[in-house]
DNA sequence: AAAATAGTGTCTGTTAGACATTATAAA
DNA sequence: TTTATAATGTCTAACAGACACTATTTT
């Protein structure tokens, strides 16, 4: 490859210093109430963050993320950066905006990829500090919105959090948040605790005898044929579902 | 800033050549029935390609697009490229995936910005070709998805293609493709343009009738108070309609 | 009169939404 | 026996879906 047959080439051109990633882990922590046995739990809609050990933003709390390498995708870069940080991996991520405005990383032009991924409490609890990180925790979503976050990552959450927020509403992501059988009062408390306006009073009976969305769900039975219960939250053992395959379209038009 | 101070810094890494940007301009085309003067126009969806006059793929049909300025947005940098490939400016473009696969691009590790719009066929009349374009030209999407395209140019355009799909059927993006005053078939068949499998019997009453839809239409009046109709498409006379700014939140839940 | 598109009537079964009531087991 | 959560009953108005029918203008 010569000069004169390829026209292109980096060299000439100002290129970026760098293509991070920057993932927003949301995970619903579940407290029980105190001095109450049987009830359900106060559920909150978390981030995970992590403290910063070096320049840029040293000491802040921020986003963990880290750059992409030639040999990756940038998807496969945030699966990376997540293990190295935090310990976590696994979780299914989901691209969802790019940040590009001039200056918004004092280290140079660098346009990052951010993604989210939804996973329950669990899935995180194997999170620990690293090279990158002196703390890693978990942090409510309106206090993290109130802090004085590294770069812009504090837009970059707002983002992510309207994107699940009409996501939970309009897809079958709530299952992330969930374990395989869950009952229909964790299914409707995971919902509120990332919709707070959420409010469905037959939400029982839509999701399980309206015709054109009970494929969402099903109930579990075991080997006899029996319904499966669980009173793990309730003096009344409440019935168990779990998600199928089925997502309906929606439209506006009917 | 010194080396100490700054444990960061782009000379030690790799680092990518280029942040390009690809746009998917998607058109409707109206084409009068021969032999037949007041009849619906056949409507077909169309994209915006360029054939490339530089390596690589010399010669190749490919989407319009560049690299970005370290001054400006990945978003400012498609407009700007819109504007300098094909004459075409103003558009509202959406960004709605990243391409990082290794090896992508033969210039070098080329992190892709896909941005799609929606236009009027009367918004891309302006286009012309360029130093980049030796022709600029509108594709069925149908036909744009069977050719050899430049880069990974058909994998964008079929993920464009999946995305304004559900967006059209979700939101009430029609209008990009839709005058300001409109009759219902013509917002019919823009629909079915995008989406060949959409078909509703009582489209018209749900529309104008039903109680949680009806905020999305209006109905448009003279300064007397009389409806405003069209007989451009049909011998019988057709109420106009324009959009409101109302979208209604959808949900799976209810 | 025929053609082409616009729009309404009417029917049945389903769903939304509100709220009262009953059910089950633990504390 | 009270408490906390689970689940059903009941009612009305709205809506979905199917299809027959009427309306308005040009050719």
């Amino acid at each position: 490859m010569n000069e004169q047959s390829i026209p292109y080439s980096p060299e000439q051109y100002r290129t970026p210093d760098g293509a991070p990633t920057d993932i927003v882990v949301f995970t619903i922590t579940s407290t029980q109430k105190a001095g109450i046995k049987k009830s359900l739990p106060i559920r909150s809609l978390e981030v995970m963050l992590i403290k910063r050990k070096k320049w840029p933003y040293e000491g802040k709390w921020a986003l963990p993320g880290g750059f992409t390498l030639e040999t990756e995708t940038v998807q496969q870069c945030a699966q990376r950066e997540l293990m190295e940080e935090t310990g976590v991996s696994g979780l299914h991520l989901e691209q969802f905006n790019v940040y590009s405005s001039p200056g918004r990383d004092p280290r140079g032009w660098m346009i990052s990829h951010a993604f989210f991924a939804l996973v329950q409490e669990t899935y995180v609890a194997s999170r620990r500090t690293s090279d990158e990180a002196a703390d890693v925790r978990l942090i409510p979503v309106e206090e993290a919105l109130s802090m004085e976050l590294a770069f812009d990552h504090r837009d970059i959450i707002s983002d992510a959090l309207d994107k699940i927020r009409l996501r939970m509403m309009t897809s079958t992501i709530a299952k992330e948040f969930l374990p395989e059988r869950f009952t229909m009062s964790e299914l409707y408390q995971v919902i509120q605790a990332v919709v707070p306006s959420f409010q469905e009073r037959n939400f029982i009976r839509k999701i399980t005898s309206t015709q054109s969305r009970k494929g969402i769900i099903e109930e579990m039975r075991d080997s006899k044929g029996q319904l499966l219960m669980s009173n793990q939250y309730s003096q009344r053992p409440a019935q168990l579902y779990r998600f199928t395959d089925y997502t309906p379209e929606l439209s506006i038009y009917g």
